[in-house]
DNA sequence: CGATGGCTTGAGGGTATTCAAGTGACGTGG
DNA sequence: CCACGTCACTTGAATACCCTCAAGCCATCG
């Protein structure tokens, strides 16, 4: 090591990428010679807004993770229009479950805001999966977990009005304890509106109800919560959760 | 054995069990001895129509195998509404993802056509998982492929209109290769309309609507699709897969 | 023959969508 | 420094779609 190293370490990607593995529970089960394979094949990237990483029926040959910025995960029709499945940010797995699908994806994956992603050889995942039953299991935990998480997609896009989806959303980013809070919008509201099945009008519209019948304030990206109950009993009656709910 | 038995063998509830179970591709990987004992511990019930099997959030004792008859997967909210996730028939398994849920079922199960249902205790399922690597990684799959028919699920409701929500069941019904088809509707219409998330009027109509402009004909629950073609082209530009699709 | 149940049809209403126009913030170029 | 274009967002009007409630149809069954 030289002494321009010792003062400045010069960090190689498998380290940063070792690092990264450890605060994510996704592969805490893994056995250490896997994490070693991931740190040597994975690879990091910056990937620019609006990059799409890859669709529908491509070839599944890789799993990521996002370490910083916003990706949207959509299925596009025939016609054009396209449904957001889900929008992840940091610490999400996503082309995961492909190795389970005929080794393609099911799904496209798009970065919606400057992104910092990870991607690593599907078939390491696949390798560990038949091999260590602990990572087996907990894999099966996590797609577990997704699925309940779909399940409660489908129930909300079936009986709530768009207002009480704008409102189970906000709440989801409050923190539990507080009575009020203040916001920020991470993402284009264009872009929430989508992940949340309408239109950035509708979006807009109901937006200006929830100020009126549910207490909140907007000011352009910000919204202030002036009082959480009054929110939790306009959105949570058309939910079988109740505020906190943790999905 | 009697001279009667030989005639007519009596079969043991175990027996029966066997016999079904050897026909389902979920219990394919289990061991022998967790398959004689889901012999001993499974029961089977005759289930009449709108009898409630278990309830969002009752404790996950026991997960179920449905041989006749059918069964409906919903989630309640506060304020009485229903949504419907599914609905399940013959072969269909249900309540076996609890076991990674907190051990309580996250969603409600009714049966709204008299049923056979074959049940097991749920820790049977989840000693198997943990002790047989095979079956873990046959339950991965299984919960995989449920994954994503959720996806698609959520794609079809958000951007399929009820026309073609109907068209894409009644394509699903047809054999790949035929130009034309004639289909028999097994069972009760307003089924079918819970099934695609519509009410019956809906269903009514838009069948209707199918008959004028997708060239299908319909006579009672007699259904004629003279030019697959066309209602291939009338439903799935809503969709991001094309016909002939799997599931 | 009347009752029942599944299905269809009609009328009316609510919610979200589309199309269109307008506002306001921001960045660029004159 | 201001004019201008761009882009996200908002607002308005008309429309589409599906739902509810209600009545009517028709086959089946006691």
């Amino acid at each position: 090591m030289t002494a321009l190293e010792k003062i400045l370490p010069i960090e190689t990607e498998g380290q940063k990428i070792a690092k990264i593995l450890a605060a994510i529970v996704f592969f805490a089960a893994m056995r250490p010679q896997t994490k070693n394979l991931l740190q040597r094949e994975g690879r990091i990237q910056s990937v620019p807004k609006g990059h799409i990483i890859f669709m529908n029926e491509d070839d599944a040959a890789r799993f990521y993770l996002i370490q910083r910025g916003w990706v949207k995960i959509f299925r596009e029709t025939l016609g054009g229009e396209e449904a957001i499945l889900d929008v992840l940010t940091a610490g999400s797995v996503f082309g995961e479950t492909s190795i389970f699908e005929n080794k393609a994806y099911a799904y496209g994956a798009e970065v919606i805001e400057d992104a910092v992603i990870l991607s690593f050889p599907s078939h390491i995942l696949e390798n560990e999966t038949a091999e260590n039953i602990d990572f087996a299991l907990s894999f099966l935990q996590h797609i577990s977990r997704k699925n309940l998480a779909k399940d409660k997609e489908i129930e909300l896009r079936s009986v709530q009005n768009a207002a009480q989806r704008i409102g189970c959303f906000l709440l989801r980013l409050c923190k539990t304890e507080q009575r009020s809070a203040t916001l920020h919008l991470a993402w284009e509201k264009s872009l929430i509106a989508a992940r949340l099945g309408m239109t950035p009008e509708t979006f807009s519209r109901s937006l200006a109800k929830l100020q009126k019948e549910a207490g909140i304030h907007i000011k352009g990206p910000t919204i202030t919560i002036s009082d959480i109950g009054m929110l939790v009993r306009y959105t949570c009656t058309a939910c079988s959760n109740v505020f906190p709910c943790d999905n």
